[in-house]
DNA sequence: ACGGCTATATTGTGATCACAATTATTCCGG
DNA sequence: CCGGAATAATTGTGATCACAATATAGCCGT
């Protein structure tokens, strides 16, 4: 289980993997953050670069000392995370990260569709020169990450790009909803880790640089809605074996209606890993 | 209720208030809920409600004593509704109700307005019978807490009519998000409690519920949007002190765009009020 | 009477201990 | 060799104490 090629580098030892490099993704207080912050924020940069395996068990203590802080900052990152639907909490008081299903992931792909389009929208005018360098920094380091084989690397680029687009529209409601989704999201991405950009679609990241620049509130839409579509396909095929291909057509997120429905909403014992 | 009707019932001392009928908005657990739990199912239906105003300083110890419990839950139940951004934590670590701006206004409703129809949407071939039923009661409630003047029941009642509509659609992370929004959405009605339902403009609730009963998708999105929409008239009107009235029609949500930006996200000492 | 300084009170953060419940493990009888 | 019962370990929840930082009240000098 450790050592396969498409497996996670360190899976249940996660201490010094989740440790590493945790203000890369999100940084912007400077009042020395607290524990429970260093906590939050590490956790959180694993949910979202998808280093954290979907259904797997999160023990407070466990995690606590694997990260090196106290019980009582990390039950309040869990606390917080748990609210943001980053992590389930099951009836036996036990945390978890969220099961990958179809439903959800088409759930998630919809939420997208709705609030990124609009929150892109809202920030194109609003976007300095500054605001469209750091865009294309971002940009270059996917591509580099891209060429590296680095997935980490790449799924925090491709997750400030977004975001710094997001951000400069200055709807802090819409963009703490869209964060809340990429946290959910980011699991998912585990799964395809060895073949992110096996197939090289055209880059809807260029094109949503480029309507940027042209001021093309339509084109730039269009952009981030492929760009959302590019990954729910190459997403949607990877992870789940589709027996019947032409359900993968039809269970278009915003058609939404996935018909299954999950009974109990959580009442599951969580295996550990 | 006891004091001015325009007014708060229990402003500074909302402790018994705030523990009467917590469980009437929200109740589906079974395995007697934690402290934690019943502390933040209190504060979410006051938030709800709208029975805590915009503004309002909150703190740990004086809400728990106030509650009737533990230091810990109260702070479990903070740091969640704290997550959900339904309270604001300032870089003084003091928390408190979000502020109203008319900035924060448009982007919830512009969040409203993305996903809500999408919601109902989904939901509306899923809707049998006894959901419903369970429709018309919310309404009907509705109803006759309107001629009542009960502003609190009816806003409870509301919050119920929608999300009953909202969870048929089964997708768990679009009503996780809008839980999240009404959460922020409720202390802005508190500002027109005694205006509720003063133009009495048609009922959108009811052509809802005949776009149900017809199972017309393209009638029940359009009674959602319009139900959001007078809202937004009715609130955005009374609640800013709008000198241009032009500045009312173009202010619109899915326009976005207030032009106003916050400057530091938050930083501000707040007022105990 | 008013402004600036000190002292008191209250705040959030975090650690540590205790407890009940659940899970994992071990051990014994078959 | 296997299955079930009893023990041990680990879990989340909550209370209590300690501490630094902030806000409030009080006071005195002008």
């Amino acid at each position: 289980m450790s050592g396969r090629s498409e497996d996670f580098p360190g899976e249940a030892d996660a201490a010094a993997e989740l440790t590493a490099a945790v203000g890369s993704v999100d940084d912007q207080q400077q009042p020395e953050p607290t524990m429970q912050d260093r906590a939050y924020q590490t956790l959180r940069h694993a949910l979202i670069v998808g280093k954290l395996p979907p259904g797997k068990g999160i023990s407070l203590r466990a995690m606590a000392t694997d990260l090196g802080v106290g019980v009582m900052p990390m039950r309040a990152a869990i606390a917080r995370l748990s609210a943001e639907n980053a992590l389930t909490v099951h009836d036996n008081r036990r945390v978890s990260i969220p099961d990958m299903t179809t439903a959800r992931f088409d759930q998630l792909m919809q939420a997208r569709l709705l609030l990124e389009p609009a929150c892109a929208m809202r920030a194109l005018d609003a976007i300095d020169d500054a605001t469209l360098a750091r865009i294309r920094t971002h940009e270059a380091r996917m591509n580099l990450s891209y060429q590296n084989g680095d997935a980490e690397l790449y799924m925090a680029a491709n997750y400030a790009f977004h975001f710094e687009i997001y951000r400069a529209g200055q709807s802090d409601v819409l963009t703490g909803l869209l964060e809340s989704v990429w946290m959910q999201f980011g699991p998912f991405m585990r799964k395809v880790y060895g073949m992110v950009g096996s197939v090289r679609l055209t880059d809807k990241h260029e094109m949503a640089i480029n309507a940027i620049e042209r001021r093309d509130i339509t084109r730039l839409k269009l952009a981030i809605e492929a760009d959302i579509l590019d990954g729910m396909d190459l997403l949607g095929q990877s992870i789940f074996t589709q027996t019947s291909e032409k359900k993968a057509a039809e269970s278009s997120a915003t058609a939404g209606k996935t018909g299954r429905r999950s009974g109990a909403p959580q009442a599951r014992p969580p295996k550990e890993n």
